[in-house]
RNA sequence: GCCGAUGUAGCUCAAUGGUAGAGCAAUCGCCUUGUAAGUGAUAGGUUAUGGGUUCGAUUCCCAUCAUCGGCUCCA
């Protein structure tokens, strides 16, 4: 559906906007007493919100849905009309939000969705059948043009008025919209795949990890098939990081209160932090981030320009307090481990080092099957800290590394943290879907706040540049990226199990037990399914475990040294020498197959 | 945190104002099997937790906790 064309100012939008507002003509029949407050499209539909008397139920939705088909029917046209302020007024009295919006629009500086706007728009409505709309448009030329068949309203959810948790709380209807009745099941489809996908049913379904009500809400429990993964995952971070002059340290999970005093957490960040502990009189913190103790290690000596740069890497466990309700799997916890690291480096050595981990993370990302990867340069906001020449300088440096990496980036004006500039690398996974994974930040408020410095050949002490970054983000988030990615079905080097061997009746079992000491002994993780069950199930429980090579062994195998070799995709390699399967399933390994 | 929904066996789900049932999984047998479910039996539950209404609550009510869909938040 992606066209060059703006979403804004194509059909499809018109054709949300337009469901909108029948929609909320709907809602209305149903409950004239009910407020309106907006309704804008949004990705892939549309919304509506409402002040009703009571909350809506799936038969409300329906009911009205079905109300929309009878609007759309009728084929009433849109129209538009220019009021003034004064006629608006009386044409929503009695409807609330219109009026706030209408003094809102008279004042000028937003438009009617509350979103600033340059320009003092001018107020229009628009009429269709007998609903009437405070909206700017554009509709369609008539409801007749919405396909009935190619709508559906999916579900009921609270939202504030004007999203401000102050505000009362509405409801907000979501429906989806499209040009026809295919591109409907289309989207209905991927919805349905993504829930096959859902990181929170195959992480049961596969034993990969649970939260236990009995731990606490966001603290994850990792099963052996999910700690082999990660392990797998760290193993060849580390073995990269250490490759490309990064140093391991290895820092505790809590510190004293004026540690974070210095840092400015307490003063900034506290809502998001665990509870102190008091101990002898002194208040200790659970960390929610690493820096604080990686800047005490480069503190604990004097450094030169010669040790710079420094580059301090480590997997390090933070704890967040995180609102009840925002927790959701392995996507959002309160306690994640950061694959953290810290640059400091001088003036001089600044760009380069920034060439240095965009190249590096690139390289990281790409080796876990992500190739679609793009970037967002966030800039200076209005409050920030640092010098302005040292914003330029990082900012220059940040924009030409990602042109020498020839990714594709969107800059973000203003959208930095007050402490510095950063690049965010999202990554697109096998849905289509977003995902920011990497973040690479300068940071000009610690090194001023911690005092930290460094000798330079004058002799004189200067301030290093800072550059906070993070990977894979969390190894928690990753993980659940990961998984829906790849729908469980992860590369060989991955895979929890690589190897089934499937014996087909008991008489097999000693040779399917060698060749499992055989194949263990060249480093490969291999199951074996020695029940008494028939060799049938044996390969659905192989292929509902999403193992990527079956080996089947009967007696034609075990006669000839042989297995026989059925992928997880279902396809069958055949009867091969053991040796060939094992040089076959060792190259897979080493570069990282997918599939 | 807020709005709404949900919480019954390891999992997916039934059922009822009179102390719960299926499929899968598990366990024990029988079968010895050629590329996605062979078969029989057994065991498994203080119906999330705490109160209340009632002769009687798993069912109705309240609170708490958790999960789900959103909102807000996400250095």
């Amino acid at each position: 559906m992606m066209m060059s064309e703006k979403y804004e100012e194509s059909k499809l939008y018109r054709l949300r906007h337009s469901a909108a507002h029948v929609m909320a003509q709907a809602v209305l029949e149903k409950f004239p007493e009910g407020k309106v407050a907006i309704g804008p499209p949004v990705e892939d539909g549309f919304y509506y919100d409402f002040d009703l008397p009571r909350p809506l139920t799936p038969e409300d939705l329906e009911e009205i849905e079905a109300r929309m088909r009878e609007i759309i029917k009728a084929n009433a046209p849109f129209t538009r009309e220019m009021v003034s302020a004064e006629q608006a007024r009386e044409i929503f009295n009695g409807q609330p939000y219109k009026l706030e919006l209408i003094d809102a629009l008279e004042t000028g500086g937003v438009d009617e969705h509350g979103n600033p706007v340059d320009e003092k728009p001018v107020i229009s409505i628009y009429k269709s059948d007998t609903f009437v709309d405070l909206c700017r448009g554009p509709h369609l030329e008539s409801t007749g043009q919405i396909n009935p068949k190619a709508i559906k309203l999916m579900s009921v959810a609270g939202a504030y008025w004007r999203g401000d948790e102050h505000n009362p709380m509405l409801q907000r209807v979501y429906g989806t919209a499209w040009l026809s009745p295919k591109d409907l099941k289309e989207h209905l489809w991927r919805l349905e795949e993504a829930k096959k996908r859902d990181h929170r049913k195959l992480g049961r379904e596969l034993d990969l990890y649970s939260i236990s009500d009995a731990v606490g809400s966001g603290l994850v429990l990792w099963h052996p098939k999910g700690a082999i993964i990660r392990h797998l995952a760290e193993r060849f971070w580390a073995d990269e990081h250490l490759k490309h002059g990064y140093d391991f340290v290895y820092t505790p999970h809590i510190g004293k209160a004026d540690l974070w005093k210095t840092s400015g957490h307490l003063d900034y960040y506290a809502e998001n932090m665990y509870a102190p502990i008091e101990i002898e009189n002194q208040q200790y913190y659970l960390k929610p981030m690493n820096c604080p103790f990686h800047i005490e290690i480069y503190k604990s000596d004097i450094r030169s320009y010669r040790d710079l740069p420094m580059r301090y890497a480590e997997m390090g466990t933070v704890y967040r307090y995180e609102r009840s309700g925002v927790l959701h799997g392995l996507l959002r916890v309160r306690g994640f481990t950061q694959d953290d690291a810290h640059h400091f480096c001088t003036e001089k050595q600044m760009p380069e080092e920034i060439d240095f981990v965009l190249s590096f993370s690139l390289n990281i990302l790409r080796s876990f099957g992500f190739d679609q990867i793009s970037a967002y340069l966030s800039t200076r906001p209005e409050k920030a800290v640092g010098e302005p020449e040292r914003w330029q300088a990082a900012q220059t440096a940040l924009e030409a590394s990602l042109k020498r990496a020839e990714l594709p980036y969107e800059i973000d004006e203003g959208g930095g943290a007050f402490y510095g500039p950063k690049i965010d690398l999202k990554i697109k996974d096998a849905l289509g879907r977003e995902w920011q994974l990497s973040t690479i930040q300068f940071d000009f408020n610690n090194p001023e706040r911690f005092d930290m410095t460094y000798i330079d050949e004058d002799g004189q002490a200067y301030r290093p540049y800072m550059v906070h970054r993070a990977l894979l983000g969390s190894t928690e988030r990753f993980f659940g990226i990961l998984i829906e990615n790849y729908a469980g079905a992860f590369p060989v080097w991955l895979a929890p199990v690589q190897v089934a061997i499937i014996p087909i009746a008991d008489r097999h079992v000693d040779y399917a037990r060698a060749l499992a000491t055989e194949l263990k002994a060249a480093g490969l993780r291999v199951d074996l399914d020695d029940r008494s069950d028939r060799m049938n199930a044996k390969i659905r429980d192989a292929e509902k475990q999403k193992v990527p090579n079956m080996l089947v062994v009967g007696d034609r195998e075990m006669e000839n040294n042989q297995v026989d070799v059925r992928r997880r995709s279902g396809e069958r390699l055949g009867a091969l020498p053991i040796a060939e399967f094992k040089a076959l399933a060792l190259e897979d390994v080493a570069n990282k197959v997918v599939g």
